[in-house]
DNA sequence: TAAATAAACGGAGGCACCTCCGCTTTTAGT
DNA sequence: ACTAAAAGCGGAGGTGCCTCCGTTTATTTA
């Protein structure tokens, strides 16, 4: 028996806002980059007042900027996910294409264990607000495809699979039950589909 | 990277508790009854301090009864579906089998109408607290088909539908958006579906 | 550079959450 | 009936939420 109120909160047409005045922006970057470690250390409830604290705003001035908790955990998290998904392009440049990716989805690995324990209310903020969602799934299967598709064009892997087979397979990550032993099994797939895709690379192994 | 004791929230196997003592199971009650009234009023968020008040307990004893809001939620929503299910059985004994249904369906307009404002953190729960969806969305049903099946029993609706069909026309219900003229539109509903139901009723109008 | 205006700051204050634990009431045992 | 133990009560108190508005600071204008 679920029913919906039109859920008002998401549909902001992204407002191009004029720039901000100099102290307000220093503010804000500070409130961001605070409620970022924050967040990582005490989870998504941690206290806004704690983070205005650490920032050295007074609280009004971080509600002025994130009238909602929600408004400033969606910052954060769009943060983090922009910086996994430039982490792309500079392992990229900075090792063997099967390393890259096999180093990627490592941090993806990682990434997505800090936000297991926040899930909850996460999973609300991406329930609530689908535009979160598709954004930032976007944003990751294109870095994802990006290393695939490097390391297939060089034959570091096999060439008949492509990013969304490699997505599909990470797919387990998520759904996997909250153990203790989640991170290590999480990093035992990685290494056993790197090794799926290594599998007669170079080769033409289309069989 | 802070991990988070598995959430524990919910799936309770539903321990047999031993009986309470007089005064605590004549406290609970009160509680529940109150709670029930003012969210209806006030909404879903209403104060809980409010709430113990009025029930004439300290806000110590509605915690140590219902550790979050969401159980105590939780327990007036249920006794809400109760009672509209167990109306079923007593429109049916006090009116023609046509206009009990009828009614029923009418008081189920009103029913989720109280509920509409509340959904967010309703969704919440019904997302979450899976059992809680299963449970209270089979007795709605089972109350429906009891009225659904007299009425075509007696001949006073049509023969060829069944409680899902019945369900599935009320569907429309939840998904309409939320407007000022929704319960208006949601009676007319009614009407036109009784209307329906009773073209042809008694002279085995298949056509 | 100085004044005027707009923008931003910050924290006090009021309300709600929730825990903790000393006190009271019920129940069971004799 | 009496009493000890168990069960329950309740509210003070510490913390967080969020708003409101008088004060401060940046920017624009002259």
């Amino acid at each position: 028996m679920a029913f919906e109120p039109p859920a008002s909160v998401e549909p902001k047409p992204e407002t191009a806002q004029k720039p901000l005045r100099a102290d307000a922006r220093r503010n804000r970057d500070r409130l961001v980059e605070v409620a970022a470690s924050i967040f990582a250390e005490r989870g998504i409830d941690a206290s806004l007042e704690e983070i205005a604290r650490q920032a050295g705003v007074g609280i009004g001035t971080l509600y002025r900027h994130f009238p909602t908790r929600e408004h400033l955990v969606e910052v954060v998290y769009r943060r983090e996910v922009e910086a996994l998904c430039a982490a792309a392009g500079e392992l990229a440049g900075k090792h063997a294409s099967d390393v890259a990716l096999e180093e990627w989805m490592r941090r993806f690995v990682d990434y997505i264990a800090t936000k297991r324990g926040l899930s909850t209310s996460l999973r609300i903020l991406l329930t609530t607000n689908s535009t979160l969602f598709s954004d930032t799934s976007g944003r990751v299967s294109q870095a994802l495809r990006q290393l695939v598709e490097a390391a297939v064009a060089d034959g570091t892997i096999r060439g008949d699979v492509d990013a969304s087979d490699v997505l599909h397979a990470l797919g387990g990550i998520y759904s996997a039950p909250d153990t203790p032993e989640w991170r290590d099994r999480s990093r035992r797939l990685v290494k056993l589909l790197m090794d799926g895709l290594r599998f007669g690379a170079g080769k033409s192994t289309s069989a």
